[in-house]
DNA sequence: TGGGGTTAT
DNA sequence: ATAACCC
């Protein structure tokens, strides 16, 4: 369906920032009392729709260390990254600081500009997994984008206090924070009503967020994804906004270019404009014969239904994290010891972060940059292999020697890119730990493993045996 | 121009 | 293994 195509006729109603809204009079064309099981002759607006909530976190770098250093609160803060200042705090935006602008040009803009070290992702990384877990308390459907947004499916939140509302014949609902374009309300409309039931939730989010963890965010309120995401930002610091499908239009035609839409990223925004295609109404009206020549059948008709606004991608919940990895960047680095320490600085940090997941990867990857003048992107290579099994189970394990024999694969890896007999050049390391496992329960050999997880069946109970059999291959190294 | 992440091909 | 996307 169009979501913005279908233009019932529907009454004005009187409407401010904080409305209340009564119930349809009994005898107008009230709304069946029916969550989504309706029968074939409701009216197709009726039809259940998703609710996502995109949540955003404000200048996220920088408010952890403002959460971490309150001093830091009132004062113009900087989050700095090599030569680069990656995120600021409003105050130090009020006085020019922007995202990602270099040091140099963010100290000349404001001279008083507090920097912090954010090289290492560590406390960003523990603070981000913290909001989502927050989230996922609400609700399993938790999907991360970065570390400083999620998508959360509330749909069947919203679905069991629609149900309730019902059943308590309460007749008022209150819409928290903005509506998109002040867009009146019809709660006639269930579409609506489950949307500001949504909006009602998202508050609860960031009330908790800011309760519990101190964080303040933007949130954005609409039937998928996409929506949700593009109208989160459009009332910045710590506010909300909730889109109703008939401002879609309105919404993605006020994107005043492509690559603003979620999923059209540099290359096919490059690629568009080569067709001609610069606007949101462009794509909208471009041929779509033409463009599936363009792009490929999938990506064409993936991309023009965003343009509409329309995605029907689901929020997939993210779960644990799928690889670790760790990256430095340095202006040279152009001999093999220098590579070899490098990567083990790499390596220390990593497999902490690993150990403390409990997984095990059975991947690794080396991935390096060569120096360009031209052209900084772009020019990354990488070999991985799997990890041989007796290293694999070394790596929840304290005090074993996994690190050597890992710098030995990757030094392999390396070589398979760099002929160390020429000179080289490169400008960044990155190793990467990926395919994580479980470990098999059956194989957990630590001795205070068995102490505490006796299980109940009797024939477990003569462990004192197997917890020798079972850990000479692995416990020996302690 | 950081230091991360994901999925598709 | 790379290329695209996201932050």
């Amino acid at each position: 369906g169009g979501a913005g195509q279908g233009d019932e006729e529907k009454e004005e109603e009187e409407e401010e920032e904080e409305e209340e809204w009564r119930c349809p009079q009994p005898g107008r064309e009230a709304a069946p009392p029916a969550p989504t099981g309706h029968g074939k002759w409701a009216p197709a607006r009726n039809a259940a729709c998703r609710v996502v909530v995109h949540v955003d976190l404000d200048c996220f770098y920088a408010q952890v260390e403002m959460v971490r250093n309150p001093e830091l609160r009132d004062k113009p803060l900087g989050v700095q990254q090599k030569s680069l200042v990656v995120t600021s705090n409003y105050e130090a935006r009020r006085l020019g600081v922007k995202k990602l602008m270099s040091v140099k040009d963010a100290k000349e803009k404001c001279p008083q500009l507090i920097l912090v070290n954010g090289e290492d992702l560590t406390p960003y990384r523990e603070m981000s997994y913290k909001v989502t877990g927050l989230l996922e308390e609400f609700c399993p459907l938790v999907e991360r984008l970065g570390f400083d947004e999620n998508f959360v499916d509330i749909t069947e939140i919203v679905e069991k206090r629609l149900s309730q509302l019902q059943q308590s014949g309460c007749s008022r609902v209150c819409v928290s924070g903005h509506v998109y374009n002040n867009q009146a309300i019809d709660l006639r409309d269930t579409t609506h009503v489950r949307l500001v039931i949504g909006s009602q939730i998202a508050e609860e989010f960031r009330e908790a967020m800011h309760a519990r963890l101190g964080l303040t965010g933007c949130a954005g309120v609409a039937c998928n994804k996409l929506l949700s995401k593009l109208v989160s930002g459009t009332f910045k610091p710590n506010q909300q906004t909730v889109l109703l499908p008939e401002s879609c239009q309105d919404l993605m035609r006020n994107l005043d270019h492509i690559q603003k839409v979620p999923g059209i990223g540099y290359k096919t925004a490059k690629r568009l404009e080569t067709l001609g295609v610069r606007s949101v109404c462009d794509l909208q009206a471009f041929p779509s014969a033409v463009l599936e020549k363009e792009l490929g059948a999938s990506a064409a008709q993936r991309i023009q239904k965003l343009s509409y606004g329309e995605d029907d991608s689901p929020v997939t919940p993210s779960g644990p994290p799928q690889s670790f990895s760790d990256e430095d960047s340095f202006k040279k680095c152009s001999s093999e010891v220098e590579v070899k320490e490098k990567i083990e600085e790499l390596l220390r940090s990593l497999l902490d972060r690993v150990s403390k997941d409990g997984r095990q990867p059975h991947t690794v990857r080396l991935t390096i940059r060569h120096f360009s003048a031209t052209d900084r992107w772009f020019n990354r290579e990488s070999r991985q292999c799997a990890i041989p099994p007796h290293l694999v189970q070394k790596f929840g394990k304290e005090s074993s020697n996994i690190i050597s024999p890992l710098i030995a694969i990757l030094m392999k890896l390396f070589r398979k890119m760099v002929n160390v007999d020429l000179p080289f050049h490169l400008t960044l390391l990155s190793v990467c730990f990926s395919n994580l496992k479980d470990v098999p329960s059956s194989k957990k050999g630590s001795i205070g493993f068995y102490l505490k997880q006796m299980p109940p069946t009797s024939s477990s109970g003569k462990s004192v045996q197997e917890m020798e059999d079972g850990s000479q291959g692995e416990g020996s190294a302690s």
